[in-house]
DNA sequence: TGAGACTTGCAAGTAACTCGCAATTAGGCT
DNA sequence: AGCCTAATTGCGAGTTACTTGCAAGTCTCA
């Protein structure tokens, strides 16, 4: 039941809808809003999409759900406690690989100590090209 | 002159609205669709909106222009000389500063050594808290 | 100068959210 | 256990930021 008190600890009330949403973001790793009320629909199909934008608003909040930008114009959702790693995004076939955050440890220091600017690298993903892509575009 | 060829020698065709939206994105460093198009009404005032995507659309492809994501969903266009900084986009104030590409050379070449990943720092913009805004928010 | 391809302007269309509001429902209280 | 209030949901309309189809206009090259 810590998954009930999960949402109740932060001040949440609990509906089912929101739950959904919650577990539906952690299922999948990360999705779009449009990915989450899909799988939401599954189990619960009248949820509207608009309760699924408010509910990532809220739950992201209180800390439960981050979003992150893959380019597009698009924001994909996390869970928070997955959100460990960098994405890298190929530019040429679109794919989401993940990296550690210690690649960019030496990049965030360096912003900080040469700019005062605190870097969340995981907002944002890093674009470029994969390695299958760059290995495919320069032959 | 040299203005003129540019285009022609990338194989476009020189059309005034053309040489209007390169010349905006010169000139206002970074901007978005809207305001490229403002930018140009102030000379041509009937540009229609669509021509300026469209446009932007074109440069890009023959390398003259880029586009950037600053977060939020829209791009932002620069001129291809001027893409020598990478963007620090401020959460808090929205505010976006630059750096040079530099500070991530390490970083780049940590992404490519480990993952055969071939980053482009400056075609996603690099989020977190600006010196200014994190000095007040911990205070 | 003339033909043909490329461009533009315009209007309608689409995608992805966002907002207002009435109906519903979770939770604390008694 | 039942009630009351505020949070939440569903729904429809509205918004923003582009995208697309097409006819009319314009640039190039021969």
């Amino acid at each position: 039941m810590a998954d009930q008190h999960e949402l109740r600890d932060k001040g949440l009330r609990l509906t089912p809808q929101r739950e959904l949403v919650l577990a539906a973001v952690r299922e999948l790793g990360h999705a779009t809003p449009e990915e989450v009320a899909e799988k939401v629909r599954q189990t619960h199909p009248g949820i509207n999409l608009s309760t699924v934008y408010r509910n990532l608003e809220t739950l992201e909040n209180v800390g439960l759900v981050q979003h992150t930008h893959l380019g597009h114009g698009g924001a994909t959702y996390h869970a928070a406690e997955e959100l460990t790693h960098l994405h890298l995004v190929c530019g040429v076939c679109g794919s989401v690989g993940d990296a550690p955050i210690d690649v960019a440890a030496n990049f965030v220091n360096a912003l900080a100590d040469d700019y005062g600017f605190k870097t969340d690298v995981t907002h944002f993903a890093v674009y470029g090209t994969c390695s299958a892509c760059f290995a495919a575009e320069s032959k």
